[in-house]
DNA sequence: TATGTTAATGAAAAGGTATTCAAAATTTTG
DNA sequence: CAAAATTTTGAATACCTTTTCATTAACATA
């Protein structure tokens, strides 16, 4: 029994089906010019042979891969990103396209990943919560590999992205916590160094500094024990904040528990918390976060769509989109008493 | 400015170093005979032109392309799953495999992406949360192509697997429950055709049947809001179970949340619930789930060391082996009232 | 210095496919 | 039925490496 990495080529079909090699390729190609005697012929050697085209012959041939390559970060510690790529490895297998995987961590430096992805020529690169570098995007745009990020831009690069309207998104909460009479709203940012945090951070900032209204802050890394570390480092304090509106929902969720199991306090009545992100477990009975839900399909769809569509046209230039998110109001941050004035309450999916 | 996808090979770099293309290639593969001056040369010379070797055509020259196929379902509804993909994502990567995913749902068949894995000749096939019928693992393993499953297992067929004591596990659950007294114990299965569900179950019921101890059962599709539901059957009856087992933590959740938030019932005072797994969420203090932890860095490591092996030892036989989990004892469940004998109190991670 | 060893080098082949081009087979047209 | 148009076919080539093999350069030994 032959046991080694040992693989039938298309000569060999050819020669059991007693046509060219050529002729075998041919009816595999779906658009070559065969007769269907000869396809017939060919696809029955072939599985006689257990025959599979060998796609490293093929691409060095074609020059086409049809693989690409995803970089993500924040898989294990954030389910938003575990939907998003679970989404987007969907997506691409539907439409036909070779997923190659690296996870990274959210400040991993992908100067070590990069030539290992344009080693194997993928056609193009799809990054998620984690950043690359602006010398590095240019250089897989330069060599024919557009990049396509989500939720990440490196301003004046060339190359897509499609991010949820953060600034936007921070707005909206600081509206709904001062309609809602909050005096002493906190921030709990996410890290430092991601545009996510930073962007829901200054338009949240923006609307409390119109109304003259000072916030505190706090660092929660983006994780739910982080999180619940600041939250009662902040709910200790003598001037506690009566609202806290997290830079995602994981952390949202660890305030949560922070305030009502660590700390005894009431949700919303002693302080409101609110998210960013709508993961599954805001809809969960025992937390009900009100939350600012991404636009997860649309970024997954645009994306992945702009990103084959760039590979096939080289020479248009990179789309790139703000995409607003809308607000899940349930029930973790009081209300305003005339609620219905103009807030959109957003079912649950 | 060129802008299609034109690569630069190595004969090009040769050219501008001075020297031949194999010297070249040998530059570039660590252990070729090479001057360091020539590989200095040749290295100046990539660089310049930003050369990266093809690994394309590589891998059809030496029949390796340090590629691994990796097959995993509900990533996006079992953060267990989630865990075990960024831990397998980040082994590969350590390691130099490269890893092609497919992410599929846990009862699809996998017939149609097993082509594309051989296609693109990777050079094994790692498989989690779902299940490869036995003939298409004969068929990779007759190509040479190991298979290695986390959690699966096809009863003889000839493939590594690693799984935890999913048996064991029900039977420590039952023990633990008869040990609190309790009297009306139920299970929840995941899904009727996966053996995690049926080997915890068969454990679980073995203890119950040796001790006369009938149980009320059942199923909740894995899922959170399926939990949930089946939940509220359960504990609505009028001769409501005093204990649940569930068959994952993200089912046990959702049970915690029907019975506390739903019906108002205290737990563990009135209801027992008992998760397999040990996900995150589980130690958070809104739940605080006793639960049976699988050992998923052994699992992990030992599916791609084994994998490795046996890509590198074709004719080595496969390894099966079934890791104990460990009981997680927190606050979901009632406790014997001599706690001490004899339970193992495994500490948060 | 001559000789024997070892290290470095380049030419050439091989790996499995897609594609071009010319030839052959088939079909259509007159 | 002959000629023309069309469809199929096979031989040969190209894709970009790695590796073998024979040759040359460098080095150490006597």
């Amino acid at each position: 029994m032959k046991h080694s990495r040992y693989s039938v080529t298309s000569i060999e079909v050819a020669k059991l089906a007693g046509v060219s090699q050529s002729s075998v390729s041919r009816a595999f190609s779906h658009e070559g010019p065969v007769s269907v005697k000869t396809r017939r012929k060919v696809l029955d050697a072939a599985r006689k042979l257990g025959y599979q085209p060998n796609a490293m012959a093929r691409s060095l041939i074609t020059r086409r891969t049809s693989m690409v390559g995803m970089v993500i970060a924040n898989v294990h510690n954030n389910p938003f990103y575990t939907e998003v790529l679970d989404l987007l490895s969907r997506k691409f297998q539907k439409l036909g396209q070779k997923v190659m995987l690296f996870i990274v961590n959210r400040d991993q430096n992908l100067d070590d990943i990069l030539p290992q992805l344009l080693e194997y020529q993928v056609e193009g690169i799809l990054v998620t919560a984690a950043t690359l570098s602006s010398t590095m995007a240019e250089e897989c745009e330069r060599w024919g590999r557009p990049v396509a990020m989500i939720n990440r831009y490196v301003p004046g690069v060339h190359a897509s992205w499609f991010c949820c309207a953060n600034y936007e998104g921070g707005k909206m909460v600081a509206k709904l916590l001062l309609d809602a009479n909050h005096q002493r709203p906190a921030f709990l940012a996410g890290s430092e160094d991601t545009t996510t945090s930073i962007d829901r951070e200054r338009g949240f900032m923006e609307i409390l500094n119109q109304e003259k209204v000072e916030a505190l802050r706090e660092i929660g890394e983006y994780t739910y024990q982080d999180a619940y570390d600041a939250a009662i480092r902040l709910l200790d304090r003598k001037d506690p904040p009566d609202a806290i509106f997290c830079a995602n929902d994981i952390m949202a969720l660890g305030v949560m528990d922070a305030a009502k199991n660590g700390l005894g306090l009431k949700i919303p009545e002693e302080v409101s918390i609110i998210g960013f992100d709508d993961i599954p477990m805001s809809s969960w009975s025992s937390y009900s976060l009100t939350t600012v839900r991404q636009p997860i399909q649309r970024m997954v769809d645009a994306s992945v769509e702009e990103l084959l569509n760039r590979i096939e046209n080289p020479e248009r230039e990179p789309l790139q989109e703000v995409i607003p998110g809308e607000l899940v109001i349930r029930g973790s941050a009081r209300m305003p008493g005339g609620l219905s004035s103009g807030w959109v309450i957003s079912q649950d999916r």
